[in-house]
DNA sequence: AAGTGGTCTAGACCACATC
DNA sequence: ATGTGGTCTAGACCACTTG
């Protein structure tokens, strides 16, 4: 079945731009999967075609798209739909192998199923008694403990990583998912806070009960918008610096 | 003398677009003060034509600039430069008046010319063993002291903040900048890291010395790209919060 | 009513990546 | 050589703000 001159006109609503309304319509055909992630879009000039626009107001409508994330273009190559983030590992809130761009080596040291407590199912969207997979794991630079991380996912996305190997993981978790479950993290929400490690913390991080520590609290998304990982990220509070430009 | 038909064709580097040198020369004379901040700029038509391109060319050259937060640009009055930071208050950072966009109670506890430490003098272009204004205030949610800030001038800007009365200054300082001393403050790059109350400064914000405390270290920009504040904002760590949207 | 920025069009041509 | 996105033009019309 050839898919032949399908001229399809997406409604505008009042006090919108026809833009904008294409945008909305693009973005629902990518986080619907008809163009998955990692894959190009069809080329402007079709694009603009099958809409029935020009192509100056196509090229708008991918602009915005770009400007939220959602896709990525390359000049000569195409337009695709992003894989995944880019550059937004937890270390960045860390002195520790700073500015090198190093991966620190992960190792997991706990893997269960568990009743997710109620923050987290709160979070995760799970009902209130659900299970949840549990990971706890410590990440290292040069042999020295740096961040211990306690992470929670919805067993229904990532029932894979139950019985598998966690020696062959690697040390990024976020290119795991996308692999070995199809999970696509594309957006996180990092919410910074300052506490103190329990016993069992710091005895990971090779400090004392109590030190005072960062605590970086996330929720990762994927392109739908759900909520796909709960993650705790506790290391030394002296180790802490992060920073933001204003304008 | 009328400025009439005088046609400036900005020089455009190979490798560069048209609209990218157009930007880069308006921005010059943004920041030479042809435009003075809040003012507004001549509008699309007027500039399109003296600039001989066509509108599209300079709607994308201002667009480039409104996007990096130089000017601002409103639907059916105009194009002006921005006057300031807006919202960008050290209160995001802490667990206060949160939300309610209340502005605390600022009370100014000390005013000096000191030779600025090493440090400052860098952030601040002075020439080491230079003075710089050095003010010491705290700021306050419902009569309860909630951060304390330590700030450095260059007195070659603030001049008419040495002996004025402080406590006609009111409750904001940026905007206290711009109507007595000239000086906006257009970009500010803040640092954040955990540390420990001094005794002094546990004093004023009613809390044990070795207290940890939040730490947020500013330096703040003008148009120019000068430094002229460099800040540092000390509070309960236990009342610092902040969040991060990564994509 | 007049002036401002925002949208949309139609088309030409340029720059980059790939085969 | 071909296909992709990026730039630039010229002009029409719309939407918002102000006197």
């Amino acid at each position: 079945m050839a898919e032949s001159t399908h001229l399809t006109v997406v409604p505008v609503e009042p006090g919108q731009s026809r833009y904008a309304a294409l945008a909305a319509a693009l973005r629902a055909r990518v986080v619907a999967g008809e163009w998955p992630p990692g894959s190009a879009l069809p080329a402007e000039q079709t694009l603009a075609a099958e809409h029935g626009v020009a192509l100056g107001t196509l090229r708008r409508a991918l602009e915005l798209m770009a400007d939220q994330g959602l896709i990525e273009r390359i000049h000569g190559r195409g337009t695709f739909v992003r894989a995944g983030m880019t550059g937004a590992t937890m270390m960045r809130f860390f002195r520790f192998g700073e500015g090198t761009g190093e991966v620190p080596v992960s190792r997991i040291v706990s893997r269960q199923l568990l009743v997710a407590p109620a923050e987290v199912a709160r979070r995760l969207g799970l009902a209130r008694g659900d299970t949840a997979l549990r990971l706890l794991r410590v990440r290292s630079f040069a042999g020295q403990p740096g961040v211990y991380e306690e992470i929670w996912l919805p067993p229904a996305l990532f029932g894979e990583l139950v019985e598998s190997d966690t020696q062959a993981w690697g040390d990024l978790l976020y290119p795991l998912f996308a692999e070995r479950c199809g999970v696509h993290v594309h957006r996180a929400v990092d919410e910074i806070a300052f506490g103190a490690l329990t016993a069992a913390q710091a005895r990971h991080l090779a400090l004392p009960a109590g030190h005072p520590c960062a605590l970086v609290t996330r929720n990762a998304y994927d392109l739908a918008g759900h909520c796909v990982e709960v993650r705790f990220t506790r290391g030394d509070a002296h180790a802490f610096h992060y920073t933001v430009t204003i304008t």
